[in-house]
DNA sequence: ACTTGAAGCTGTAGCTGCTACAAGTTTTAC
DNA sequence: GTAAAACTTGTAGCAGCTACAGCTTCAAGT
């Protein structure tokens, strides 16, 4: 059983995670926080064991990996008699494709590098850029760029 | 006035610009992609313009443009007489998105890489991914990694 | 001319991982 | 006791597509 004491509060909880409420709430509803407990007026309370899974969480999130790896995850945190293979599998799996997005962004990076550069800053119709993103033969790289989405 | 011939279906547009049909209707709908004409049937048909039109937001996209940048691009693609400043901004700005990602990708690599090799194979319970997913701690970096969505 | 099957049409819902309301209720502090 | 802050649920939105369902049209073969 977890701690006695379930008195935070959801802002609280969040504000101790670096999250919002919104986000606590959605990560009960899609069944990686368990529910918490209620107060008679129907608001949330938490323990520290909340805390701790709720930091896990996050943290886990901040490394990368999907809410369907950080489901995983959980469940074998959960278990730590455990053998751990299976952590160190969805581990290397992430590495890995960290790795590839990271080659394929370097590749897009040379490219845009390339391109601006090579902007003499006349008109339009012989922009470098312009003219690269038209045709694929001016790339370096023949195949796709494979996106860069979420850059923010 | 674009070219006579207005006879590449949706689904050869699409081949030719490696996409699919849902693609090419949703950039119409989005405004991207201007209205096609019809056949009496109500199909699209397509000439040369919209191909070379479709091949540039492709190729844009791959490069990791948005949507919005891409539309830009688009409406000053469209004025060759213009200067290529704005062009430029965009390049530039898109450019600097890609090195703050590389940035932070390769801090998460490593902390990743580490955190894998460090792992000795025994009980979840000792298990260092685990165990640094847990607590902020055992981090090289001490600011969040940033996360690393669509590795796809 | 007729049939068949592929390809097209619209509209809507789904994906990920939250975030942001709106409209009402509870808690907390004074 | 009251006012403000924080909470509640439910729903819709973000990007950038993708995937249906249920129907229509087109192109090719006979």
């Amino acid at each position: 059983m977890p701690s006695r004491s379930q008195s935070i509060s959801i802002g609280e909880l969040a504000r101790r995670t670096d999250c919002k409420p919104e986000t606590v709430r959605y990560y009960e509803r899609i069944g990686i926080l368990r529910d918490a407990l209620r107060t008679e007026g129907g608001q949330r309370r938490y323990g520290e064991d909340a805390v701790r899974r709720l930091t896990f969480i996050r943290h886990a999130r901040d490394f990368g990996f999907s809410v369907d790896a950080v489901r995983e995850l959980l469940a074998m945190s959960d278990q730590p008699d455990m053998p751990c293979q299976e952590v160190d599998a969805i581990a290397k799996h992430h590495l890995e494709k960290v790795e590839s997005r990271l080659q394929r962004l370097s590749v897009l990076r040379d490219e845009l590098q390339r391109m601006v550069t090579q902007c003499a800053g006349g008109k339009i119709e012989s922009c470098r850029i312009i003219e690269v993103i038209s045709d694929h033969q001016h790339c370096i790289s023949e195949t796709a760029h494979g996106g860069a989405q979420d850059l923010g």
